[in-house]
DNA sequence: CTAAACGCGGACCTAACCAGTCGGATATTC
DNA sequence: GAATATCCGACTGGTTAGGTCCGCGTTTAG
């Protein structure tokens, strides 16, 4: 539950991938898989799909490849997450196709839905060149409750 | 993808449920899953799941069912989804049994672990007291960048 | 005392979903 | 035109979530 796809997981990767290696004009799907033992043709969907999406710039062809398509700085874990695995949401009401069929009676949807928000404030605040640079350091969890606006 | 799963979405329906009658002694599974129409037998064993790690306090007999163990204010979703679901990990490598063969290599696993601390922190920050208060208003994930501390 | 109402807990089944694979088509370079 | 690439839908196998069943222990009303 709440686990992140191993899709996002991989296209995350490529993305600092790539960002840790500007100067390089291309990688291919291949070249990508290989560095991190991904399956190549499973990263090479997902590739497409950030191409897709306009995260990435794509060159068939021999020498061609992958390229960030904007600065990795602009490129959020937001964005990928949601080229990759569709649109973010915590709970099962997602009120398009198939929601769960309490919804009307439900009265833990709009807190959850706040959540929601939250959460993908988060990810949204988190570029890919955050990923790229900076090893590891002490998270600052102690501040969690100034983000979430329950009692306004 | 990151969905909360339905289990800990009833149970957390259920906690507010209860915060929200204070007064009554006791509530039943079946009392509580007719009034959102949730199959009674599976809020049965989420209750009884709640029970055992300390949240809720049961007792058999007629007459007989659930209530809180701690004040509604003390209680955090988080406990719940961990009470239900497990420990919560966002990522596939949750470093105990099977993570994902790739661990070593990984180079995003760091950063993604201080995003699962994160979410984890505003899960913490929100009680079952503040589901059962207030209505909807607007969140602000404006000050979302406070909480990651990527750069520190 | 006994039966109804309740909690407890394992085994089980099913549908959905995720990870990964295959096959073929198209585009680009050399 | 051969070698590399991306592109794209269809397919399969394994895992998990959601839900059910059934039998047992406990409490209390009558
Ligand atoms: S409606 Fe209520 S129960 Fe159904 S998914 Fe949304 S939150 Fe969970
Ligand atoms: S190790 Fe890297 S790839 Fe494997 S699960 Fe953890 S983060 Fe995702």
């Amino acid at each position: 539950m709440l686990k992140l796809t191993k899709k996002a997981d991989y296209g995350l990767m490529a993305l600092k991938f790539l960002a840790e290696h500007p100067e390089t004009p291309a990688f291919s799907a291949k070249d990508l898989a290989d560095a991190y033992g991904i399956p190549a043709q499973l990263l090479a969907k997902i590739l497409q799909r950030l191409t897709k999406t306009g995260l990435l710039r794509s060159h068939a062809g021999m020498n061609g490849g992958y390229a960030l398509a904007r600065e990795a700085r602009t490129i959020s874990a937001y964005e990928v997450i949601h080229s990759i695995d569709g649109p973010f949401f915590i709970t099962s009401c997602t009120k398009g196709a198939k929601s769960c069929e309490l919804t009307p009676n439900c009265t833990i949807k709009e807190p959850l839905a706040r959540v929601n928000e939250t959460i993908a404030g988060v990810l949204k605040s988190i570029s890919i060149q955050d990923l790229a640079e900076h090893e590891p350091a002490a998270a600052k969890p102690a501040e969690a409750h100034k983000l979430v606006a329950l009692t306004p």
